[in-house]
DNA sequence: GCGACATGTTAACCCAGGTTATTGTCACGG
DNA sequence: CCGTGACAATAACCTGGGTTAACATGTCGC
């Protein structure tokens, strides 16, 4: 099942060398890099740590919109949009490499690659957004934190950061619970329930998958989508 | 509040004319259009009622992942994909315009005007898509629905399809519920609290909004990733 | 080695929304 | 004119997950 996603891929290498040459800034967990709704001169590529997006409703309730893992580009869809219609922040300690948009227009055009990158990143976003739009819409507490793992799991497989069954998982509970739509306290009975199951375990920032075949299984889950 | 998105797109207006120079074909409701999986050698452009494009579980549970109106190219942000990740069908008695990719292809690489109409349709898809996330993870029912509501309406409204304050809803209470993720049943109870607070009201396939600044405010609807 | 704040754990209680099933209403074809 | 099937409306009952709040266990700076 994972063979059909085994190769490292090299857009990650290609914007990581690019990113490098640039201005890189690091930012401490939790720290705001961009907020809703300003104007974003820059694109971002994540060069160590986790970053995320989320939007929030005047009365507090928020929801992430997607998680960014290194060597990628955060809000590849919203290249050319005006403003960001979600808030980018730093889930951990994270090192970030900013291009300038017209740095970066130009050199895509001069890259023919360079902008079928992009294009394959946005879709890559897209298809992961439609696999959570399936998750929140109709997936239980328990499957979709399994779907998490799961799919965070095989994420970091494909750029070579995870090991055999075992991957870096550096969220808290309270940020699982924000991904998933649920509240921390159920995603905490939730984590125990895979734990008792011998599915999958969290311990010291690193996720261990103790039978990943009856994980996914449980969790429907169908890496397809991530190429 | 509706000032922001008031012009009408002349996306619609392109895509529509190069399409009615193609393929045209007609669909019954509920007629699936493409399947999930299969290989996508055509986009397609709506001419008339509404389309729709949804994935399923292995279990039989199943969630709309976009509504198409008419003007709109379906799976924008699958092309150039190998395969579509969701079935595309027909919400309506529906006529789509076809176009063979490579010739759309070429279209593009011909007409810079057309790429970026493609990129564009490819952010606005992905900025409802972020939204709905927001919908199915953090709002109410009655949220959900109320929100749907103001977004059909305003993008109706956009391309010019809706009167004053009322718009085409063709949709059964069955296709609003897997599009909020909901059960038949409690739709039907939040589309009768709708109506008894004066809010909005469906009658013959028409959504009437008594009272559009009270409805978005129950809905927290923000019109603004409508561009 | 100690205070302080962030995380994780547990328990009791509650409600929004799911489930199942029956009935009403309309449109359409024969 | 009636039968059939899709759609809408109700009702009774149940449960997954939210809410609140207390407590335990880090972990980090000093």
């Amino acid at each position: 099942m994972l063979a059909t996603v085994g190769h490292t891929s090299c857009q990650a290498a290609t914007l990581r060398e690019l990113a490098l040459r640039h201005t890189t800034r690091t930012y401490h967990r939790g720290e705001t890099i961009r907020a809703e709704g300003q104007r974003s001169e820059s694109i971002y590529i994540v060069l160590d740590g986790w970053a995320e997006q989320h939007a929030q409703l005047r009365d507090g309730r928020s929801q992430v919109l997607a998680v960014y893992l290194p060597g990628q580009m955060c809000s590849a869809d919203s290249f050319g949009e005006e403003r960001l219609d979600g808030t980018l922040s730093a889930l951990t300690r994270l090192r970030l490499g900013e291009i300038e948009r017209d740095r970066f227009s130009a050199y895509i055009s001069l890259y023919h690659d360079a902008a079928f990158e992009l294009a394959a990143s946005q879709r890559l976003q897209s298809a992961i957004q439609r696999r959570w739009l399936m998750c929140l819409g109709q997936r239980s507490a328990l499957e979709r934190i399994a779907h998490l793992m799961c799919e965070l799991f095989v994420r970091q497989r494909v750029s070579g950061q995870a090991r055999e069954w075992s991957c870096p998982f550096p969220l808290t509970q309270q940020q699982i619970a924000k991904i998933c739509g649920l509240t921390q306290v159920h995603t905490n009975r939730v984590i125990q329930e895979l734990r008792r199951r011998d599915l999958a375990v969290i311990t010291r920032k690193q996720l261990r998958l103790i039978d990943f075949e009856a994980l996914s299984a449980t969790a429907l889950f169908d890496p397809s989508y991530l190429q």
